[in-house]
DNA sequence: ATAATATATGCATGACAATGCAACCATGTA
DNA sequence: TACATGGTTGCATTGTCATGCATATATTAT
């Protein structure tokens, strides 16, 4: 049961619940940094935020080179996939305002990866 | 956003998933007594998770004498849907015993309500 | 090799939450 | 009225977690 418990509180975390729901989304894979730039939050809470995603079987992360890319687990259960249809229902202010500054942070991706570190210096 | 989060926050928690779960699947408003017999948890516990499930508004209570009985909140939105749906596709060893057990407990009500206290004693 | 850059982490701190115990409130009954 | 019973709550304790700061690691560029 220990494995649907740290889902729940995974995700009962406003930074975190942001992070899931800019993956669910744009549904692609996202860089570090551009995480960052949407949500205008520190990168070391946002790099630990992460790593508790990841912990609890949400997220994987790909390394290429300096950058790190985070995407929603593939093949995950039906579980899962009810958090996420739940999660993607919800409309908020906050939320949508992170998709929107998202997808002008995506425009600055060459050949569909990102080429250049946290914009907002104020957050690095 | 709070509202989503208080929702995840309160599922993050083992004794909170077997009360909702229960729920999900009996599908029926439960007496405080019932639960605490089908959990085998002290009263008291069970009392103060009840209350932290009714303020993120996953349950409601209706008070009939001096039982308390509760019930998922009818007319939720789609968030809860899903979540609901989420829980009740978990398949667990405690959930199921759990059920079980309540099942037992059930045969004691007479003309459909709960007419006697908790029978586990050690956890009153 | 050295510097720059993308990301991760150790430590200290403050906030909050789960639990046990005891006491309490509310309702029904003798 | 007194008592029993179903349920709630205040208090103290303990543990966990999110955050900020500084620093570390890893990879690329000069």
């Amino acid at each position: 049961m220990r494995e649907f418990i740290e889902i729940f509180r995974a995700l009962s975390d406003e930074t975190r619940l942001r992070i899931i729901h800019l993956l669910v989304l744009s549904n692609k894979a996202l860089c570090v940094c551009e995480i960052v730039d949407a949500l205008e939050e520190p990168q070391y809470n946002i790099s630990r935020h992460l790593k508790v995603l990841r912990n609890a079987g949400l997220i994987e992360e790909v390394k290429d080179g300096r950058w790190v890319y985070c995407s929603l687990v593939k093949r995950s259960g039906s579980f899962i996939n009810h958090i996420l249809r739940a999660i993607s229902s919800i409309s908020n202010e906050i939320l949508t305002s992170d998709y929107r500054e998202l997808k002008k942070r995506l425009k600055m991706r060459v050949a569909g990866k990102c080429v250049t570190g946290i914009q907002k210096h104020i957050y690095q």
